[in-house]
DNA sequence: GAGGTGTGGTAGC
DNA sequence: ATCGCTACCACACCTC
């Protein structure tokens, strides 16, 4: 068994199930290595009082080609019957972390398992008994048949056939046995073939596979060919020619549940929230202080996407055929794992399949099974829960970092430990894992390097860390990355393709690493290059360290637009999704960030990757909300503005992502925590008392607000209350003065009705702010936030719009566009003045306004007075005119202002114009200037009306 | 010097 | 065809 245990470090070509040891010094001593060790041990006899709890019947698993494996077999399968060997424990009653639902599958599983290698291992013996007939076929039962499932199950094994336990929507099941089925079922197993259980029977009677289609459970009118040629019809109909793209509704769905990424990082982040939620748990139950665990190691599936899709292919030779998961069969898209048989043909992750195919033309190209990875991964967890070590890091789906001080100094322990759990995990899933293990997380990462595939390495040798590091390339340093490897080359190499080692660091000074790289990553760095690293994986140490910080959402493939709408109907979509998942997580957020990705100029329209992003730049504006919150028409606005300011031209637009920051707690379920502290902050009495008053008022048949009735209000003071202009409000059309009207009524109303605690109980989890002003910006909706700015003269004044005069320019065509409902070529005929387009002598030039400038919205009441003096004054004997551009910027302003529902500020700009055609400062020397001020003026009410009107309609439906 | 903002890099398959 | 995500850290640069 410990063969291996006085071995150097394995090169990292090793084979493939090659098991290596490398000795302990230091705390462990080799001496003590032995077998005779591991029952006493204590905590190991707590590990085999854990595995095969209620599991009474129990027998050798199959061998495997894990197992088969002539290096590790001698070390394996020796310690795997012990495993199965030990005792079960039926007296255990200690308590599983996951619940006794997940615990009763976990053991249901590993029966399962244990039954199909029994069922293997007869077969095997009296193979002239079972004829293999089913050998080519992946079945899959449903419901309630006869005979039932069990019997079904052992049948199929038995002649040759896989069980399978779990139907994926895109497994590999060859048939689907059923003896009645539910109309929602037969769309859910259209695309399989559904037969029923005698099929099973008479192939086993008859000892061959028999005809399927006479056994087809589906009555004629719904007979598999009558559903496959619907959906051809249905397909043929659909214009599929189309890409979809992401101005296609569905496209965020669509994209999120094919993208492996976001699958990655969603799960990742999962996790993570999981383990920290319970690290909160634990370190209220006791908050002694814990010490630095003594082995770090470090576990991670072999290739997991591939060998658990593997899974689904019985007939593939996982060790020997090269496979690769990916979308597809052929083209740019990604390879997102490969087995080791591939890598040999220089195949890697993140290639493209036709570069794969090209080095390994017999690669086969596996589909993603997203389900099966999640499930395999909770098995995972599962188990190394189940060892209870002092903690958990997850460091991926598939990986994660453990923390070990319980053990006594036994390294035949810590291996025990390992090749039990790699070994459990093999039987569990179907798949290898590797460890790695070592005092501190950079050595454990460095070991499990050399452990893979499918092997365990250790390394406790501090004195000998030198050694044991110096041909490690630093690409593998954890956080060392593409970027820090190039410019350490560079520096190093002076360019040349050598990869640069840890013993090529060892001429570099801390100094210079930190010159090159700052503080941190410099001193990591340095560190790293001694074998050290503090990095600590106990989250309950501190669990608020590894509270989630942000959310966000990146959508770099499919974006092509063409059109405004598009773009904002897409920032619209996002906003959604980020509000649901705010929601979903029970988060409010109150910084908004926008990232866009831009073509780089130069590169392809169409790069080499379909629809992919290509290269590009990437520029982001963030803003605050003003408070916490996950309003979706907040959010949206806000992306909608903000794209705006970052001004990507849409044809070059590629990538879109959005993050939300300054996180807080706040859970829809009244039954959390959170909300428990804030109802008892809430206990207001008399507010309750309001609530009734209104409600007794409705049931009377009287008004809701009976504390306010619009008609006395008359419209004056309605105007005063708002500060909107008398004389700029008379100016307007008759129409457009009713609609201002209204809408002040309605706000007074609306502001009175904000007040009601009713509303404010539905967010309380905003009153941690003890602020209800804030919780009014919160909900634009509810036209708070215009009563905040609007009643407030000063507030006005300084209220800086962040509009960078130049970035304007370049696109807000686009949105007068969207805003006035005119056409583009409307657009630009508003102003129909004589001035050419390639007149260069703009105001905004004139002016030097400069770039990134901000100006406050009394800069901007100067400017326009300053804009409209200026288009009459001569040159060349005719006035200058308005110019285009500066219109746009005008206009994007606008806008922007309208987004912000500044609806005085509007008026008062409209107002401006009147006011400075009317002036006797002007020259009148051209009729033609002063009508296109005029249409300007018309443009600005124009879009306020529209922006009014749909608000207007929004509030009403809703 | 503290704090805000924009940008860049890294990790997982 | 194709599904190039996402959370976090670190840092440069800026303002106050």
């Amino acid at each position: 068994m410990n063969k291996n245990s006085n071995s150097q470090p394995k090169s990292n070509e090793q084979e493939i199930g090659d098991s290596t040891f490398e000795a302990f010094n230091g705390t462990f001593s080799s001496t003590q290595f032995s077998n005779d060790n591991l029952v006493e041990d204590p905590s190991f006899d707590d590990l085999a009082k854990d595995e095969f709890m209620e599991c009474d019947d129990i027998s050798p698993p199959r061998k495997t080609p894990f197992l088969n494996d002539t290096k590790s077999q001698g070390t394996l399968d020796a310690s795997l019957t012990e495993l199965v060997d030990q005792q079960p424990d039926h007296k255990e009653t200690k308590e599983l972390k996951f619940g006794d639902y997940e615990t009763y599958f976990y053991h249901k599983k590993l029966k399962q398992q244990e039954k199909d290698d029994q069922y293997v291992q007869w077969r095997t013996k009296n193979s002239n008994q079972f004829p293999p007939i089913f050998s080519n076929c992946v079945i899959y039962v449903n419901g309630r048949t006869d005979p039932d499932i069990t019997q079904l199950h052992r049948m199929i094994i038995l002649h040759g056939g896989v069980f399978l336990n779990y139907l994926g929507a895109k497994s590999n099941a060859t048939h689907v046995i059923a003896s009645n089925i539910t109309p929602r079922k037969i769309i859910e197993f259209k695309n399989f073939k559904v037969i029923k259980p005698e099929w099973i029977t008479d192939s086993i009677k008859e000892k061959k596979i028999l005809d399927w289609t006479k056994y087809t459970l589906f009555s004629p009118q719904y007979d598999q060919k009558v559903l496959e040629s619907d959906r051809e019809l249905k397909e043929k109909s659909l214009p599929l020619n189309r890409p979809i793209d992401a101005t296609h509704p569905e496209f965020l769905k669509f994209f999120f549940e094919n993208s492996r990424l976001h699958h990655l990082s969603t799960w990742k982040a999962d996790l993570r929230e999981k383990f920290q939620q319970e690290a909160l748990r634990a370190s209220k139950v006791s908050q002694t202080l814990r010490t630095k665990p003594k082995i770090i190691m470090h576990i991670d599936f072999d290739c997991f996407f591939a060998a658990v899709s593997a899974l689904s292919h019985p007939d593939i030779d996982f060790a020997n055929e090269p496979i690769a998961v990916s979308h597809g069969g052929k083209g740019s898209s990604d390879v997102s794992s490969c087995n080791y048989a591939a890598r040999k043909f220089g195949v890697s992750n993140g290639m493209w399949v036709n570069r794969a195919l090209e080095l390994c033309p017999e690669l086969k190209i596996l589909d993603y099974d997203f389900k099966l990875y999640e499930e395999k991964s909770k098995i995972f967890y599962e188990e190394l829960t189940r060892i209870e070590p002092d903690c958990i890091f997850p460091v991926s789906v598939d990986e994660a970092l453990i923390g070990l001080s319980s053990i006594d100094d036994e390294e035949s322990t810590l291996l025990n430990i390992c090749e039990k759990l790699r070994n459990k995990i093999y039987v569990l899933t179907g798949c290898t894992v590797s460890i790695g293990a070592s005092y501190n997380v950079l050595l454990a990462k460095l070991c499990l390097r050399k452990a893979k595939p499918n092997g365990i390495f250790f390394f406790f040798q501090p004195n000998n860390v030198g050694n044991f590091l110096k041909n490690i390339p630093v690409k593998q340093l954890p956080g060392i990355g593409r970027k820090i490897e190039d410019r350490l080359s560079n520096h190093l190499n002076k360019g040349s393709k050598e990869t640069v080692t840890i013993s090529n660091l060892s001429s570099v000074s801390r100094d210079t690493m930190v010159k090159f790289f700052g503080i941190k990553t410099g001193t990591k760095l340095f560190g790293y290059c001694q074998g050290l690293d503090d990095t600590d994986i106990d989250i309950s140490k501190n669990p608020s360290k590894f509270i989630r910080k942000s959310i966000s959402i990146d959508v770099n493939w499919g974006i092509r637009f063409e059109k405004q709408t598009q773009v904002d109907e897409f920032l619209s979509r996002v906003a959604d999704h980020i509000c649901q998942r705010l929601l979903r997580l029970g988060f409010v957020g109150a910084r908004l960030m926008l990232k866009l990705a831009r073509r780089t100029k130069g590169a392809p329209i169409d790069p080499p990757k379909y629809l992919g992003m290509g290269l590009c730049d990437f520029l982001s504006k963030s803003t605050n909300l003003g408070a916490p919150t996950r309003e979706v028409g907040l959010i949206a606005t806000e992306l909608k503005s903000l794209y705006r300011i970052i001004g990507v031209a849409i044809a070059d637009l590629r990538g879109v992502s959005v993050t939300i920051s300054e996180l807080q707690k706040c859970d829809s379920d009244a039954t959390s925590a959170v909300d428990q502290k804030q109802l008892q902050f809430e206990a207001k009495k008399p507010k309750e008392k309001k609530v009734q008053g209104i409600e007794q008022n409705v049931l009377k048949g009287g008004s809701v607000f009976p504390h306010y009735s619009p008609a006395k209000e008359t419209l004056q003071k309605l105007l005063q209350k708002h500060l909107v202009d008398l004389d700029a409000f008379k100016a307007l059309p008759n129409e457009f003065q009713q609609e201002i009207k209204l809408e002040l009524e309605r706000r007074s109303v609306e502001q009175l009705f904000e007040k009601s605690p009713k509303k404010n109980r539905n967010r309380n989890c905003l009153l941690q702010n003890r602020s209800l002003k804030k919780i009014g910006k919160v909900r634009p909706e509810t036209q708070n936030k215009r009563i905040d700015l609007i009643s407030n003269q000063r507030t006005l004044n300084k209220l800086t719009l962040n509009i960078p005069i130049e970035n304007l320019g370049d696109s807000v065509i686009h949105q007068k566009t969207e805003l006035s409902g005119l056409t583009m070529e409307g657009q630009k005929t508003l102003v129909n003045s004589y001035w050419a387009s390639e007149k260069t002598k703009t105001f905004n030039k004139h002016y030097n306004l400069g770039i990134q400038t901000f100006y406050e919205f009394e800069d901007w009441k100067n400017l326009l007075k300053d804009w409209v003096r200026f288009s009459f004054e001569n040159e060349n004997e005719k006035p200058i005119g308005i110019h285009e551009n500066d219109l746009d910027v005008f206009y994007g302003f606008i806008h922007k202002l309208i987004l912000n529902e500044k609806i005085y500020e509007v008026l008062s700009l409209a107002d401006i114009i009147t006011c400075s055609l009317n002036s006797s400062e002007l020259v009148d020397n051209d009729t033609n200037n002063e009508s296109d001020w005029r249409k300007i003026r018309g443009e600005l009410l124009n879009m306020l009306k529209t922006n009014l009107v749909q608000k207007g309609a929004c509030i009403d439906t809703t």
